[in-house]
DNA sequence: TATTGTTATACTCTATAACTATA
DNA sequence: TATAGTTATAGAGTATAACAATA
């Protein structure tokens, strides 16, 4: 239906807003927003939102999974696959693609352990590293970012808290 | 190849060990304990564990993701898909498996809007509401563990605080 | 033309079960 | 017999692109 010109009483912006779609109602969260875990989960979407386009945006691809293994294989040379999936508190099974991935962008290495020819013995190889220092600045500049809005303090406070829910959410 | 039987000077408990294995060499983390963001992904990993724990355990089978969709749905009955999607942070695409799940469940339904027969109007059914109901006692048990080691105003800053994470992360 | 929901497709993360080679 | 790594398989979550119905 042809609206008609709008008369001068009519809200100028309005008039001229592109769709002028119905209001987009509000949401109404309930006890969402009560909830610890709920918390958690936002500010975690939100901050993996971020890393990504922190490093997009540096022309580089990486997941805050595959920093973590990375700085567990660089910190810990040799490691077995088993004791970094287990430090990963992943399947050794689900590691196997991640490794294949770093392996075929060049950054780690799989090599035969000399003492149990069962085991691999994880290494960074020395473009991995190379890559490594850059990531490792990427990510404090995002970590800069996220937590721009706390002070010193209130970061450090908020990671104890989150190391304690850690130890409660872990027991029994 | 037999051992033999331990002489009186072994340790008595590690003789007595199953397998003995390689003494499970102790991981370094660097510097992941001082990231925000490693916290955060550990915690909530944990968290994440908790509540699948406490459904199953319960004979019930939901995920935080599906709870928190039912009580959108519950507290803004009519919703449309498009408006559900935006409320929870995801694509449009990406929810039409859910919700067709949740439907295949009883515990949701799809009606059409006589305003707009684009859209659905979305509900919950009767067994929605009172699987709602249940779902949300056991929701509260499990924030109450998850919080269980920290004080109540402990729980209040963290919220605050992993808000502020929210907002400083999508800022720009 | 634009929007809503759907489908087709693809990728990642996750797991379990079974296979292999070694111990 | 048990362990390490791999493969096959399956399910959930995520997205993009294209399509049909409707506005």
């Amino acid at each position: 239906m042809a609206r008609p010109p709008a008369p001068s009483t009519a809200k100028p912006s309005a008039a001229l807003l592109p769709a002028a779609r119905p209001p987009a109602r509000r949401i109404d969260r309930g006890m969402l927003p009560t909830l610890l875990g709920y918390a958690m989960r936002r500010a975690q979407s939100a901050v993996f939102a971020d890393f990504a386009a922190t490093f997009t945006q540096a022309g580089e691809a990486l997941t805050p999974g595959e920093f973590g293994l990375l700085v567990l294989v660089e910190r810990n040379t040799g490691l077995s696959q088993m004791a970094l999936a287990r430090a990963l508190g992943i399947d050794r099974s689900t590691l196997v693609p991640i490794l294949d991935r770093l392996q075929a962008r060049g950054l780690l290495v799989r090599h035969r352990s000399p003492t149990d020819a069962r085991t691999h013995a994880l290494g960074l190889t020395a473009d991995g590293e190379a890559a490594l220092a850059r990531f490792t600045r990427l990510v404090k500049a995002h970590e800069k970012h996220i937590a721009s809005g706390l002070s010193a303090s209130e970061t450090r406070t908020l990671i104890e808290l989150l190391e304690k829910v850690h130890a409660a959410a872990r027991s029994l």
